[in-house]
DNA sequence: GTCTATAAGGCGATAGAC
DNA sequence: GTCTATCGCCTTATAGAC
């Protein structure tokens, strides 16, 4: 199931590196991020890293294909469910009412991340793919819905567009603001 | 006309010091954003500016405060026009269509910026507060149109929360990939 | 594959002269 | 108000032993 495209295999070493990555960016945030601290994280040496990894750039780059593949294994579980359900699930996927604390650290970690890709032509590349593929599966099921006369007659392109905006919105929103939102 | 309430004074030294780092901004980004460029953008040693600027963080809690400041100026510039000329008016402020190169580079500047909110309580403060007056200024719009009988009697707090959010995507898309979006 | 030790450099920030 | 010089720290990354 699901063998979309980039699936890759990790290794036992390579989990562990990219768990003490995790469990630093949520205990420092992204700009205090160091290979130090993920070395630490992880119990060994930082020259140990650099035997897996070329580089810093390298590691995080990494880190964003294992982020993006667990997202990918969350998302692709369909039951048989109706569109609008799939819907509303996959939404709650990605903006998440209750806000489990470490999730919602981890959410707001991602966004940090996302702003590298301001500068850094690997990072939006990688970014790029990751909204590419959570449009594409929006259309999905707008266009399933609508087939099965659920939905309005809509330009699924152009509202899975559209909603994915107004998501991005909120995500960023809830990581930098004090502010609150609904939903719908 | 639009003494609203933090607008503040500032000095020909506070100006060139502000409009440095902006240039410095645009030239490094901001992950690379150091006192010393700065510096160099102003022609002045490092240690000049921290005669002005208790520290780092302060200089850029000005910088954030200055751009702020020029946001409301361009946007409060109130002619007689109908609240749906206004509305798009706003919108295209926010989000221009055409991308004048150093402009879409600012806003690229302010979306990494913004990610210091994730971490930084100060940021995340004023982040909110630009935010807030930004809903307020939809609302505003959206509540006159539904007066003049110009747009549907929608709950227009709920609409201006949504458009923002929308917005804000946008804005954090165009930064952070190279996907390319239509609006409306 | 992991270690210790260290290189090389940038950073924020300060001291003290002018 | 601006300068030069410098401190102390932390960073990425590498060398070489085990």
């Amino acid at each position: 199931m699901t063998a979309d495209s980039s699936e890759r295999e990790w290794s036992k070493s390579e989990v562990r590196i990219m768990e003490a990555t995790h469990r630093a960016l949520l205990r420092y945030g992204y700009a205090q991020l160091s290979i130090s601290r993920i070395a630490s994280e992880l119990d060994q040496s930082k020259a140990s890293l650099y035997y897996h990894y070329d580089s810093k750039e390298d590691l995080l780059l990494s880190f964003l294909e294992y982020v993006t593949d667990q997202l990918e294994s969350n998302i692709y579980t369909d039951n048989n469910e109706s569109p609008s359900q799939e819907l509303e699930r996959f939404i709650e996927t990605l903006l998440p009412l209750q806000l489990d604390d470490d999730e919602s650290q981890l959410r707001a970690a991602m966004v940090e991340l996302r702003s590298q890709a301001v500068m850094d032509e690997k990072f939006r590349k990688q970014f790029t793919e990751i909204d590419d593929r959570i449009v594409n599966h929006l259309e999905r099921i707008i266009s399933k819905g609508i087939g099965e006369g659920e939905f309005r007659n809509v330009d699924s392109t152009r509202v899975a567009e559209h909603m994915f905006a107004t998501i991005s919105g909120v995500m960023c929103n809830r990581a930098t603001t004090n502010r609150e939102n609904a939903l719908a």
